[in-house]
DNA sequence: TTTT
DNA sequence: TTTT
């Protein structure tokens, strides 16, 4: 069923990178992701979020982003639960990420050349685990734009503003 | 910063509603999701995932949903602690739904008429917080699909199926 | 970058399965998806997405959904340009879809079990490609809920209601 | 229905502010928004993607960002149509936002003090409609995280990973 | 050219 | 503590 999350936030602390036995990579990192409102105090709450990813973008994630970095997660939510050392059972919810994009500027990272993220050596500023690239031919831009009327009187009305 | 959450599963109970002080509803409910892939002992394993919602889409949502309704929800994460009553302090992490949809179809709560949902008196199917409707005109299509090309035989390349 | 759509809605007629010079089936379809506000005359507008999918979710696709099926897809935007046999260039925006789910009941396709969709050989609802079924050990629930006090007198503010 | 987007991605030019004969501000923008995966040619294609957004984040976005900026949107895919001046008709899909975020560095607008985004006059780097800022309480953070296993053998299975 |  |  659908489960979809994507999320901008900065990193609480650096990531932990670890490896399961059979050496699989995983990392696990908290966003804080600021509210776009403010409270009754007048303050931004944020949000904080824990995120999984696996794999290679998780050694990624361990190279490239520290305490801080602004970072886009695309992923879903999962929950789980396990016994602590008290003999309690603890309930999770955290963001299992499909992959993770770097969001500093150019000079965070003290790269260079024409890609937004100097970093990882395969060039690009996106983490992710297999995507799927499909159908992408002669990819475009876009055009007639409705409202690039060419010196025409401008057209908008005001029919489309409930409230 | 972004947050965004989009859920489609089902009730695992009925939703509970209450009322603040000043009177606003919440309406509270858990949403089951099965996941899409099976684990290592061939089960779809499902994601519980807490939910919140606000003023009058709670009320719909204790009207018209109960255990087992399929619902769609749309809304951010949230993330909170409070002390329990041992002293604790218990964070938790929920969805606050900006709006749920109700995905059962007509039967299911005996509605009719020409909308999928019968239920809210304002007729849609569809509980929401104030929506963004903003601009749309000429609510129109969509066309000159490349696929349709009229008799002519067909031009599919694999040009961009990397895996 | 961050590039992430989540619909739901239905066909607006059969969809179209095509196959690659190699063989790869590709799937087009359009997704009628209502706007959860009224225009100025009361009515509620749709919007009307071009879809594609790939692979064997096409042919999930063409075998499981009609026109009028409701559906949930994830995917991503894609705009692409083509030159039309007027020798004009067309500008193209469609979603490029992840995985497609099958949101009607289980009568709706005579399916039976304990599977919300009947379909697919090999059971479950949902269409996709390649996800990222990453760590999901013991799934468990979510506790701990605030509201849940047991007998408790209720304790909701009204702190967090901005408007 | 459910129609959500979420994008991250720069503007391909400085964007387009207008106004409603009531007086009500639209801005129009596309955004580049780069593909994760690479081409047949092992180049990154991106895809460019028009935006609206109305009312006083058009004010803030024309004010705010310009060609090259890199900004988040979060909002709804629009169909719609009109007949262009050769008495054609054109269709077009586009993004309705209900919030931008504006996600260059603070460097890059001269702002300052402990945001991100120095700009707007009312502090805060997103631009957003009337949001949905409902329950949030005393917000705190995460925790119990069950990879904090203060000095113990570490745990983590490999029973989650499909592939 | 559109769905319920 | 979970749904179909």
């Amino acid at each position: 069923m659908l489960n979809r999350v994507v999320l901008v936030g900065r990193l609480t602390r650096d990531p932990e990178l670890r490896y399961t036995p059979n050496g699989v990579a995983v990392a696990n990192f908290t966003l804080a992701v600021n509210r776009t409102f403010s409270n009754q105090q007048g303050e931004r709450d944020a949000d904080f979020i824990n995120c999984v990813v696996w794999r290679k973008p998780a050694e990624n994630v361990a190279n490239y982003l520290k305490k801080g970095s602004l970072a886009g997660v695309d992923g879903r939510i999962q929950t789980r639960s396990y016994d602590n050392n008290e003999g309690r059972r603890v309930f999770v919810t955290e963001i299992v990420a499909d992959s993770v994009q770097f969001l500093e500027p150019r000079g965070a990272s003290q790269g260079q050349g024409n890609d937004y993220f100097g970093g990882p050596p395969s060039g690009g500023n996106d983490f992710g685990n297999q995507q799927n690239p499909n159908q992408n031919r002669s990819s475009g831009g876009f055009n007639d734009d409705p409202f690039s009327n060419d010196g025409k009187p401008i057209d908008i009305s005001d029919d489309d503003l409930p409230f």
